[in-house]
RNA sequence: GGCGCAGUAGUUCAGACGGUUAGAAUGCCAGCCUGUCAAGCUGGAGGUCGAGGGUUCGAGUCCCUUCUGCGUCGCCA
């Protein structure tokens, strides 16, 4: 079986030759007497022509009764098109193969949608029928978009010298971080293997041992709760570098990120990747990723007398808060309405309310604040924040880790709403100097904002353990149209360090040992300073492919709930696996796993002993029926484990009889001695079979 | 776990104030048709209105409970 081309590489140049082609029925033109078929497969589409001037009349008759979706083979002489039957909408729009010979190679049965135009179809059912999904052009046109992406990437880290190496899926479950998928041990029963959240460890040992420059395309996995950009198990890009500072990595990853959007989206950046400390980004974006693809920046005006003039606002500063204001270039004339939807949205965030200022293009302020505030003072205002006569502005004055969630929601909120998110625009940046610890009040403790690995400042190495909040780290993100697309850090290369790191941590010397005493032994042994970086491939993707879901650029992604629609795992497991693994269910769980003995009982009712005894002319006591019953379930279940058996690629058993059975073609030609066939009777006698008197 | 949106034919959707037999498009089945390209025309089949309860003479529509999917917050070093 052998085709020509592709569908969708056909082409003049193939006019006059005989061609065979193979693909998918995906729309059927039946005229009566002459049917056009448009034939596709991943490269695109081609018109096929049954006609019985030229097609043998079962092909025809095959064409008739084809549906969409069937696979076929056709053979057949490809023509030019006459020009006014030419379909610019398709490649092979100039051409169309005239069939003379057909093959069904595969029959569609009725589709639960049609892919050809499943563009609106519900989610869970694309995603329980997703290779039907898949055939669709966008989803297919995304993961090829993707193959690209991850084949750039590699070219672009073989030439810089990276060794891709593989490390465990099986792993160690540390305490750090997300909550990890586990897998129990059968040999070693109680004890489990985590899956990685990402290769971090590995990737530094492998530095210790020398190879200099690794990346590896890894899986990883997090059992937290999904979102649209988020799945369970996702792709990083992973890398680590040694004998590097900072910048070194960043320059190596920028050109990486260069690179690839050249090759894949033919866009080449002039100027440097934006750089901002975490601070600085927060501050001026309110957020650590911000969206650089609009300005609107967040102005402090704490300083300024006009807030001293405003009680609200001098107040805040009083208790050692701050003000800060978004200037919105020719939107005086916002609605009232909308004034009040944007204030609702800010105390949302957790902001007290949100003064504004609407400077109308005649030069008068419009504003509640100018009844607090002298002209002068609030033009003074107006200046600082950049403000010309057509802007608006509003406010936000309280606490600091306020004021920067409110401004920064607020400023995302407002590049929504006057389309300011351009998804065919790509803007990069990076955030550096991050906090190297954040206090969590659910565990009363401190935990690393990066991860436990990360080198910090030496500057501020003497605060780890006195004011551990203090302390910034050599870690740094990569941001794209306000999106995290990765992070990665300069990490500790010594045990001291790195002990006194898990110290502020508030883990314990036994912890300490047991959970990363692998690592800091290795420390010991000579370890070269290094950094390195792990980004979301999955994100990248999406972002670039302008896809709004993860689930989009995955082949075959999780639903909101870790499952999988299509072979519905996770699943139950049955009581040998359990016991193998030396596992057993909280009893909360149970009834849900015991649907199946509901199911038995269900039968157990229905099955009607006394009915079948009577239609057998069959008298029966008390006590048979009950071990009937419980025999014919017995049977009914071991017949229901049989249906579960996959008999795929089992050998066919042989019958050594003569008797023939139609159904059963093989025949086994060994010659069978008579010992060979009594060899399991319980009793023989003379090569017969002895069989115990049944009715005196 | 909280909040929001959605659930009506295989699919995508409509369904006023609660009122006859719940509609459309598409797909499916049958018939017609020799140049279509989302082919067209004629006819037909197809529904537990997600499930359960309530109010009512009467519920797709109102109320309560619940299930499912999506988004979002918590969570995601």
């Amino acid at each position: 079986m052998k085709r020509t081309n592709y569908c969708g590489l056909f082409s003049e140049r193939d006019v006059g030759k005989r061609t065979t082609a193979c693909g998918w029925v995906e729309t059927k033109r039946d005229m009566g007497g002459v049917i056009f078929i448009d034939l596709v497969d991943r490269e695109g589409v081609l018109q096929i022509v049954f006609n019985p001037a030229y097609t043998s009349p079962e092909a025809f008759a095959l064409a008739e009764r084809v549906r969409n979706q069937s696979t076929l083979m056709v053979e057949g002489e490809m023509f030019l098109r006459d020009e006014e039957t030419v379909n610019t909408k398709i490649d092979t729009g100039t051409v169309e193969l005239r069939v003379t010979h057909a093959v069904l190679l595969s029959a569609c049965g009725d589709l639960p949608f049609n892919p050809a135009e499943a563009d609106d179809v519900r989610e869970d059912l694309r995603l329980k029928y997703r290779y039907l999904d898949l055939r669709r052009k966008r989803l297919r046109d995304n993961i090829r978009f993707r193959h690209r992406v991850t084949s750039s990437i590699r070219r672009f880290m073989d030439d810089e010298g990276f060794i891709d190496v593989e490390t465990p899926i099986l792993t160690k479950s540390t305490p750090e971080g997300a909550r990890d998928y586990l897998v129990p041990s059968r040999i070693h029963p109680g004890s489990f293997y985590a899956l990685p959240q990402s290769p971090q460890l590995f990737k530094q040992l492998l530095m210790v041992s020398g190879f200099d420059r690794y990346y590896q395309i890894a899986r990883c996995f997090r059992d937290e709760d999904l979102r649209a950009d988020r799945q369970p198990e996702f792709t990083q890009l992973d890398l680590e570098m040694s004998f590097v500072e900072m910048e070194d990595v960043l320059t190596l990853l920028e050109n990486l990120l260069r690179h690839v959007m050249l090759d894949v989206k033919g866009i080449r950046y002039a100027d440097p990747f934006p750089r901002f400390t975490w601070a600085e980004a927060m501050d001026r974006y309110g957020s650590d990723k911000p969206d650089l693809r609009f300005d609107l920046p967040i102005v402090d005006i704490t300083d300024l007398k006009a807030v001293s003039e405003f009680s609200v606002f001098s107040k805040v500063v009083e208790a050692g808060g701050v003000v800060r204001a978004i200037t919105l270039p020719g939107q005086y004339d916002l609605t009232r309405s909308t004034i009040n939807e944007l204030t609702d949205f800010a105390i949302s965030e957790g902001a007290g309310g949100m003064a504004w200022i609407a400077w109308r293009p005649s030069g008068e302020i419009y504003s509640i604040l100018t009844k607090y505030i002298e002209e002068q003072n609030l033009l003074e205002l107006l200046r600082r924040v950049g403000a010309e006569p057509g802007d608006f502005v509003l406010f936000s004055a309280d606490k600091l880790d306020i004021v920067r969630r409110v401004t920064g929601a607020l400023r995302l909120r407002l590049g929504d709403m006057l389309g300011l998110r351009d998804p065919d625009k790509f803007a990069f940046a990076i955030v550096t100097d991050f906090p190297m610890f954040e206090y969590n009040e659910e565990e009363d403790r401190y935990t690393a904002q990066h991860h436990p690995f990360t080198m910090p400042f030496e500057e501020d190495f003497d605060y780890l353990l006195t004011d551990p909040l203090r302390v910034r780290s050599q870690a740094y993100d990569f941001v794209l149209n306000g999106t995290e697309l990765g992070s990665g850090s300069i990490r500790i290369h010594r045990s001291d360090i790195q002990t006194r790191v898990f110290q502020a941590l508030g883990l314990s010397d036994q912890e300490i040992g047991e959970r990363f005493g692998f690592i800091i032994n290795a420390f010991k042994y000579g370890a070269p300073p290094h950094g390195g970086f792990a980004f979301g491939l999955d994100r990248l993707v999406m972002i670039l492919a302008g896809e709004q879901s993860l689930r989009d650029v995955i082949a075959f992604p999780k639903i909101r709930d870790a499952s999988c629609p299509m072979t519905d795992a996770p699943s139950t497991v049955d009581e040998v696996q359990l016991d193998e693994l030396s596992i057993c269910l909280a009893d909360a769980i149970r009834p849900e796993r015991d649907r199946a003995i509901t199911k038995e009982n269900k039968r157990r009712a229905e099955l009607n002993i006394k009915r079948l005894a009577e239609e057998s002319r069959l008298q029966i006591s008390q006590k048979d029926e009950a071990g009937m019953q419980d025999s014919l379930l017995e049977l009914i279940s071991f017949a229901d484990a049989l249906h579960e058996v996959d008999t795929d690629g089992v050998e066919p058993t042989y019958s050594p009889s003569e008797s023939h059975d139609v159904w059963l073609t093989e025949r086994d030609d060994r010659a069978l001695t008579a010992e060979d066939a009594l060899a399991n009777a319980p009793e023989s006698r003379q090569q017969f079979f002895f069989v115990p008197p049944v009715v005196e």
